[in-house]
DNA sequence: GTCTCGCTGTTATTGTATAACATCACTTTG
DNA sequence: CAAAGTGATGTTATACAATAACAGCGAGAC
């Protein structure tokens, strides 16, 4: 089990948004990005760093550091809290995962690479984390935070509600 | 120690902004829209409940469930985690308490009362934590996530960076 | 070869949050 | 007033989240 997670998966959600989509492709593009990145920055792509991060890109959804730690611990790769915190670490620096703060729970980045300021669409319903893009300096609120004079560093914009396919099931219907 | 606890104070933040403000008034006038909504609400009022709200106007910044507890315990009205977290949930589902996310900590509303929407602006350097009103729903994420077919049911919108004072304090300094 | 640096492995601890249950107080109803 | 019901409290126990601290290993630098 390595680059290539291509299970059923079925019905994954996407970081991309909440339409369906090729699911291996997110997990070999996805760690094809991660090896070309570390290899220009001159980072070790360690075995547990990659697997976290396929682990994330095969879920899609946020995942709390001590369920990628159970996964970890039965493949071998580690059985410490520190072994799962240390790689979601180097992931979440390195801009190929995110922390949903709402859940303490971290997520695969949708766009690596590129330095973002992302947002999250939460379905309590499903589970599924949407990443969307944002500029949040530049709306209201970031022209009253410039205006009191506040210095924005860090954003946390997180959205929790109903995806489509949840709002479509009908408010009763657990979904999946 | 009741309903006023206009102690120093000194340099207190706000969470209607950075500015200074009375700091008495504060917990007067929150504790007393509290004490008016219970009653017309016909919600318990307990001596835990208004407490921790008086805690939290009092201090005006971000605390954690177990420093709030801390106080309580201290006061004799209560030693274990329940007791806090009951309290802050009760403030909380009824709008004089929000908990900011990004700091797994607890601040009292600006704007009891009246359903809202909040914003965090969180100071890294003096920890102040200021309250802003957002329409999220309005700007470009909600327009993207209504185009998405996402129902927004709750946000969480937390902008970390330096207040004013801390900028104009300089990078270096820690502020107060 | 050895030095250094960064990753790994592990122990231990702190902090955050909740489940579950017995009890108590107040209010409603008879 | 008494019984029943509702909701808050007190407490135990536990789960989940995160990090400090330190020993050891391995790859690359010199």
């Amino acid at each position: 089990m390595s680059t290539d997670m291509s299970q059923p998966g079925s019905d994954q959600g996407s970081s991309k948004g909440f339409e369906q989509h090729d699911h291996a492709h997110c997990v070999s593009d996805g760690v094809a990005a991660l090896v070309d990145y570390c290899a220009a920055e001159r980072l070790k792509l360690t075995p547990v760093r990659q697997r976290v991060a396929e682990i994330l890109l095969a879920e899609h959804r946020a995942m709390g550091a001590y369920e990628i730690l159970d996964i970890l611990r039965e493949e071998g790769l580690g059985s410490q809290p520190p072994v799962a915190y240390r790689a979601l670490d180097f992931l979440v620096k390195n801009g190929f995962a995110h922390k949903v703060e709402r859940l303490n729970a971290f997520v695969a980045c949708s766009h690596p690479g590129a330095t973002h300021t992302p947002a999250f669409l939460i379905c309590r319903s499903c589970n599924k984390v949407a990443e969307a893009d944002t500029s949040p300096t530049k709306g209201d609120l970031g022209r009253a935070a410039a205006a009191a004079g506040f210095q924005i560093e860090q954003t946390v914009v997180e959205l929790e509600g109903l995806c489509p396919t949840c709002v479509d099931a009908g408010p009763a219907s657990g979904q999946a």
